[in-house]
DNA sequence: TTAGGGTTAG
């Protein structure tokens, strides 16, 4: 936007020094008496917009409307007020003839706190076109426009009507001109704003230290709070949450420390931030001493403290105390079932979390967008599609007009996770700003449904629209080509992302370059690159390479890393599961015996194999041969109808691989109550004929699975979408979408 | 002769 420039000035402002007219017409009475006219009175009790419009048809009838004082107070409460309502202000504003400086000022400021901080910026122009000249008033909360969407070009104008007119030593003008530079990235700037100026107080000091933490120069940010002449607690609490956002929680607390021996009184946001630290850095008992602290001081029963409590013990992994906190809430506002679903999530407990959100759409609290994105989150880890089609829905009707397109992002994740990738896409292609993250999220779909071609063509789309991908979105690629078993492209890509895009591989990166070409069995390419790594290889990366080891029958190099899986992750019972099925292979049995007396003799337990299916928006759960699902009889019913089907098909279940291998569910029996189908077979029997089943396993399915799934599809005429430990399958006319390579 | 700046769940 340009704001208007002055033809005779070299800066730009027009008309700010020729004509100012008067302010208040001659009708206005008194001050005292209309500061205290019972409808003034009684507008500071407005508590909805109803509540107003009939303090307005007071003012109408009393005669008040025709000053310009009550509009004043109408078109502030209006715009500002939590209960008033901007739209009515602006409705009232274009109604006024010649609106005075205190009304131009408070309708820029109701949008300056908006979420459409521009319309303040064109009132501006309008302001001045109407030669209203601006004061030390209307500044900051310009300032505080340009800040929130970005408007530097703007801010360097309105500084410059700053400056002629004389308004830079205003301690809030100056402020906010600091505060404008900081945040949108001109640190230079906000330090030229800072150093040219003797005002220099703990707010300006404040200001700028922000400024330097959100870029990261703790240095800077530190020198400079050692300066303040005198620091107040906010000056205190910036520094202490700078050092919590970067991680660095024992300068935080710390700080925290030094900041109670100088007896600066901490206010409700320190205890915030410091219980933040606690929950990021896992310090249950700071956070303990913390809520003793609170509960002794003023503070006892403060809403936004609870919800920091209970976030702190459920980061902590204490969600007993959490809920109970939660429990004993009287009101809880949305931030509480946000921290205490977070809390579920974050803990992997996504059954509690969606039981949780249940029972917050049956109370008065309406989600927003941060509950949706734990919630969706849960969706897609639980496989819960039906449920996410419902938030899919939420969304279109309570939030499509918000900027947020994270949302959207999730929604494509969802999708993903819950195997439809043709709604992830529709979700995608309806996103009017793609963002990185949604191009990420739509690549690494694709590629965990094995459609590398898609993903491939996806981001060549991205690059042509001008997007620079980053390491997520190299994940998403290589993964697409292990999925598929496309080495050579996988190559092309890993070293494509260095030369091409400067970006350094991390764990991940080498973790699927390790996988592709294990399983290609180009085990001399894998090792060197292993070797070269500048990092030290993850329990992940062996494991891989492992799996590879027992793909391709590679006895000694599979004992040589079981061994370094050993030591890296002694409790991870996976390495001797597929080391002693390498040796399964080889039929070295006494080997196999070896490899299960020392897990047995370590008391280790395999992961159990488990499924879900969702029907009806109910999540079912089932284990290896499940004995606690209310319909386990019908279940097993059916599961003997399906292996009589499967045998009449000509179906030889592979036995050989339960003498032989200790596989994903081992110890577990016979191949017919793995728990993938039994939840097929529990679709079968509650969903119509024809429906797609979903299922969604937490480990890898096993080869004889994967076969009886194939010819399911086929003798039930059902698709069957299954998510595994890695990928999606997707079973159809007795093939799958993997082309059995997993 | 009505008002304004810096910290604050993910």
């Amino acid at each position: 936007m340009v704001l208007p420039v002055s033809p005779s000035s070299s800066l730009s402002l027009p008309i700010l020094s020729s004509s100012t007219h008067h302010i208040l017409p001659a009708s206005d009475p008194p001050y005292k008496l209309l500061q205290s006219h019972p409808s003034l009175y009684l507008l500071s009790k407005c508590k909805s917009l109803q509540d107003l419009k009939q303090v307005h048809a007071q003012i109408i009838k009393t005669g008040l409307h025709n000053t310009h004082f009550a509009l004043s107070k109408l078109i502030e409460f209006c715009a500002i007020s939590p209960y008033g309502d901007l739209a009515y202000a602006l409705l009232l504003f274009e109604s006024i003839e010649e609106p005075n400086r205190f009304i131009w000022n408070n309708i820029i400021r109701g949008y300056s706190l908006s979420s459409n901080p521009i319309v303040a910026l064109e009132l501006y122009v309008r302001m001045i076109l109407c030669g209203t000249e601006p004061n030390s008033y209307t500044f900051p909360f310009l300032f505080k426009s340009c800040a929130k969407i970005g408007a530097t070009h703007e801010g360097k104008q309105i500084h410059a009507h700053v400056v002629k007119l004389g308004l830079e030593n205003d301690a809030f003008v100056h402020t906010s001109l600091i505060n404008m530079y900081a945040q949108n990235g001109e640190l230079g700037n906000a330090r030229l704003v800072f150093d040219k100026s003797t005002l220099r107080d703990a707010v300006s000091f404040t200001a700028l230290i922000t400024g330097y933490v959100s870029r990261g120069f703790m240095d800077d940010a530190r020198r400079l709070f050692d300066e303040i002449p005198v620091r107040d607690v906010v000056s205190w609490n910036a520094m202490i949450a700078g050092y919590a956002q970067c991680g660095r929680f024992e300068e935080a607390l710390a700080l925290f420390e030094e900041m109670r021996k100088v007896n600066v009184q901490p206010n409700e946001s320190t205890m915030v931030t410091v219980l933040s630290a606690c929950a990021q850095s896992g310090s249950v008992e700071l956070g303990n001493w913390v809520r003793s602290w609170i509960e002794n001081s003023v503070l006892g029963s403060n809403l936004r403290l609870v919800n920091a409590l209970i976030d702190m013990y459920s980061k902590c992994g204490d969600l007993e105390t959490a809920r109970g906190l939660f429990d004993g809430l009287h009101q809880r506002d949305v931030i509480s079932w946000n921290v205490m679903i977070g809390g579920y999530t974050h803990r992997s407990c996504y059954k509690e979390a969606l039981t949780l959100f249940h029972l917050m759409l049956r109370s008065n609290v309406e989600p927003n967008d941060v509950t949706l994105l734990g919630v969706l989150s849960a969706c897609a880890y639980l496989g819960a599609l039906d449920l996410g089609k419902w938030i899919h829905a939420y969304i279109d009707k309570n939030f499509q007009h918000m900027t947020n397109n994270s949302l959207w992002t999730s929604l494509i994740d969802m999708y993903a996770k819950c195997g439809n990738i043709d709604a992830a896409e529709q979700v995608f292609n309806n996103m009017n700003l793609k963002s990185l993250a949604s191009w990420n999220a739509m690549i690494s779909g694709l590629a965990m449904h094995g459609h590398p071609d898609k993903a491939i063509r996806l981001f060549e789309e991205m690059a042509n629209e001008g997007i620079k991908p980053d390491d997520i979105t190299f994940v998403g690629l290589l993964s697409a080509c292990t999925h598929a078993g496309l080495p050579e492209l996988g190559r092309q890509y890993f070293s494509s992302m260095i030369h091409d895009f400067n970006i350094s591989p991390k764990l991940h990166h080498y973790g699927c370059m390790i996988d592709l070409l294990g399983r290609a069995g180009m085990f001399d390419e894998a090792e060197t690159l292993m070797k070269n790594m500048e990092m030290k290889p993850d329990g992940a990366i062996w494991s891989s390479l492992l799996g590879a080891c027992r793909v391709h029958g590679r006895v000694e190099l599979g004992e040589y890393v079981a061994e370094q899986l050993f030591e890296l992750e002694p409790d991870n019972p996976g390495a001797y599961v597929l080391l002693s099925n390498i040796y399964a292979g080889a039929c070295r049995w006494d080997d196999v015996a070896r490899i299960r007396n020392r897990l047995t003799n370590m008391g280790m337990k395999k992961v159990p194999g488990c499924t879900s299916i969702e029907v009806d928006g109910v999540v079912h759960e089932f284990v290896v041969s499940d004995k606690v699902h209310p319909l386990r009889k019908d279940v097993y019913k059916m599961l003997d109808e399906i292996d009589r089907l499967l045998e009449v098909a000509g179906f030889v279940p592979d036995t050989s691989e339960v003498l032989r291998d200790i596989d994903e569910e081992w110890k577990e029996g016979a191949l017919s109550h793995h728990s993938e189908k039994l939840a097929i077979a529990f679709g079968l029997i509650s969903t119509k004929p024809g429906t797609t089943i979903r299922i969604v396993k937490n480990l890898r399915v096993c080869g004889n699975c994967h076969s009886a799934t194939k010819l399911i599809s086929k003798i039930f005429n059902r698709e069957i979408i299954a998510r595994d430990k890695n990928r999606f399958h997707h079973f159809k006319d007795g093939f799958c979408s993997c082309k059995d390579y997993w």
